[in-house]
DNA sequence: GGGCCCATGTAAGTCGTTACATGATTTT
DNA sequence: AAAATCATGTAACGACTTACATGGGCCC
């Protein structure tokens, strides 16, 4: 009863939707989950052993002549896959957005510092965006094909996400070039050069 | 030159706006930056005398009757803060969101497990918002009148974000209700029963 | 033959949370 | 007198990233 970790969740998860290797898992996730549920070499195949010594997977080890480990859920793989995706517990949240941090900070910069940064996070969203609709869309739509829905409803989220992000940055962009016009250098409450 | 661990840029930060003890720290930061940069005890103590080792802060030490310790930054600190919330460097962006990963699993589960798992996201949503409006509103609008602009205009950012957020699950959220009311059952490329 | 993709893994270092332990002061 | 708040810290554990190490197969 041991509960899955974070990565568990996402190999369990993709294994069921057809994801064959520990490689393809992370391939997968890099067009798909990435935003929002990463997970890198150094989680995934560690993750994958203890899986099978928890029976969760089974490996079905290198029929051709690359090396390579084929793994697939065993039926209490399914179980505890299930288990979590209906449970009730607490839906896990992590947000850290290093811009939203400077820009709190920011009453003592000069407002070009400050917008230095919103233009920085827009610049990122942008090839973010581009990312997305590039790369990621293209396989959320071939799941829709095959009867898949979800995927392309969550790929929806993110791009959503973006464009709400941008739209937010940009009129906070303009609120600080008008309403800091006046007041175009550094202040605070200690000064700014002591 | 090493760089600022993300607790340290929290803390040398909040002393900047007038934080004086790790308590004082803690508390301000649940009460303006939590949902994009959380820091806890664990994290906060050992670093401060981290920074002071590093010179980067000072202590006075306990002048009253009650064990405490005051910081404050050094110009080498003040130095520090200005130059990493000036740099170009990439914006940490980091976002985990249990609710998406459920989602996008959800195709062979039932149409009500995956409602349940947009329900109790949207629980979560008017909670936070319900915070955001009582607890951090006040701080963020006292931080206005000392001419603190930035502080609240991230408030913002961050009311703003859950109130999208909410639209977005609400949408959703009909959107399943309607879409999967023929397809009710659960299902899969690889069945769902095996 | 070179470059790219497929494929698996480990080691070191970083960062973080939680629970525990302690105790003074202030408010009710 | 009890409860809440102020205040500091540590230990154990969990999770993640990055860099390194290795090598086969496929395509040009």
């Amino acid at each position: 009863m041991s509960s899955l970790t974070p990565t568990a969740k996402v190999i369990l998860g993709l294994l069921r939707l057809g994801a064959r290797t520990g490689y393809d898992i992370k391939r997968v996730t890099e067009r798909s989950v990435q935003l929002f549920w990463g997970a890198s070499y150094g989680q995934i195949y560690p993750e994958l052993r203890r899986l099978e010594e928890a029976r969760l997977v089974r490996a079905t080890s290198a029929e051709g002549a690359r090396r390579r480990r084929e793994y697939t859920l065993t039926r209490a793989g399914e179980r505890a896959l299930r288990e979590w995706l209906t449970n009730t517990n607490e839906l896990l949240f992590d947000y850290r957005d290093e811009a939203l941090l400077k820009l709190f900070l920011g009453d003592f910069l000069s407002r070009d510092d400050v917008l230095a940064t919103v233009r920085a996070r827009r610049a990122w969203i942008q090839l973010s965006l581009d990312m997305f609709r590039g790369e990621i869309e293209p396989h959320a739509r071939e799941g829709v094909a095959e009867g898949e829905q979800l995927p392309y409803l969550v790929y929806r989220y993110g791009v959503d996400f973006l464009v709400w992000m941008d739209r937010w940055y940009a009129k906070a962009e303009r609120e600080l070039e008008r309403d800091l016009d006046n007041a175009g250098g550094p202040k605070g409450r200690l000064g700014h050069t002591q």
